[in-house]
DNA sequence: GGCGGCATGTAAGTTGTTACATGATTAA
DNA sequence: TTAATCATGTAACAACTTACATGCCGCC
């Protein structure tokens, strides 16, 4: 039976800092979208769940200075703000996942179900999907490399930067394999 | 809404020959794999709700003589063999899909997030993934050489070959990019 | 006799998305 | 005043996985 992510996720953004359910999300767009994904219907019900099991806590000290433990986006505008704490028991948890082999990734490119069936359909519109597929991978890639240099800029307070930067290359390494791959896919298409 | 692919893939598959549910399976697990996969408990249904809405038909001539649809595996030792085949309603159906545009592509990557979290964890853990990661995507780039050179000797008929042959120059690109990031990351691990 | 592959299916459960509701504050 | 962002949450649904059940055939 497979095990549900979503609480790793916030078990190990929560073991950098306290933080609000909200802020997890904004974490995870951030900095894990071009591997990782995840919606407030699971974040906000798990976190709930986690609070049961013990495995986090209330930290009102954090709901109390939220300038703190949140770094990037501005703290103006908000409402009750619930801020959450690893407990030692989620710790043990996380180390316990973290130590477990990884499970197969899961990828699905609906783009690539288009080409290989791209002879029953208008060629038109695959070529724009394509077009628009470059267009985000270009964007994105180089959102990665102002991620990357803005990490190799400040101090590494926590040594974690190098695995940081580790999977930020894989990106990096898998977004240049899209564009090439796209660069190619025109070139073909108009030397037809 | 999202609206799901499974009958897509199963219309995409009967556009090119009638072939049962199980080959429908086999198929996507040998040419998809790489980017896309189906369970049977997604695709008995959908192959019902296929026939109810007109989009796919009975083929007894296929059930009858079972060794043309199918290709590549031996068709000894069957049960009941149900032959599907593309109904006009199912080409207009495939065809309005393929002119829409492709949604965007959905990945999960859970050794990126324990990379992430690394410092947490014990390493050896990770090492181990990483390893187990590297070899099964060395497995994969040799399949997809022989996926591509099996394409190139066999005569181009249904004239899709082009286009089969860019899907698997995607795997083969991204698969490259996989494996590089690999060997970076244990060359950065060894010089630490 | 047992295993593996062929072949079809279902039930139960889990996971994940989307749309919605609420409401405060700030900036244009 | 309107939109955006902050912030939390739920309900309904859709998608997907897993385990199981059934049974034939051929091979070792």
């Amino acid at each position: 039976m497979r095990e549900g992510k979503t609480r790793y996720v916030i078990l190990g953004l929560l073991s950098e800092r306290p933080m609000s359910g909200y802020m997890v999300k904004k974490l995870v767009d951030a900095r894990f979208r071009f591997f990782w994904s995840e919606s407030y219907g699971q974040l906000y019900p798990e976190l709930k769940a986690l609070l049961r099991e013990g495995l986090v806590e209330i930290d009102d000290d954090a709901a109390l200075r939220p300038e703190e433990p949140v770094p990037t986006p501005s703290t103006a505008g908000r409402r009750d703000r619930i801020a959450y704490r690893i407990a030692p028991a989620g710790r043990e948890a996380l180390r316990r996942w973290l130590d477990r082999p990884a499970e197969r990734e899961s990828v699905r490119f609906e783009i690539l179900l288009k080409m290989y069936f791209a002879g029953q359909g208008d060629r038109k519109a695959l070529q724009a999907s394509l077009r628009e597929f470059e267009a985000h991978y270009a964007t994105e890639r180089a959102t990665l490399d102002r991620y990357q240099e803005e990490l190799e800029r400040i101090p590494d307070e926590r040594g974690d930067h190098r695995d940081v930067l580790r999977v930020i290359d894989f990106g990096q390494k898998s977004y240049d394999a899209y564009l090439a791959w796209c660069r190619g896919t025109f070139a073909e298409w108009e030397g037809r």
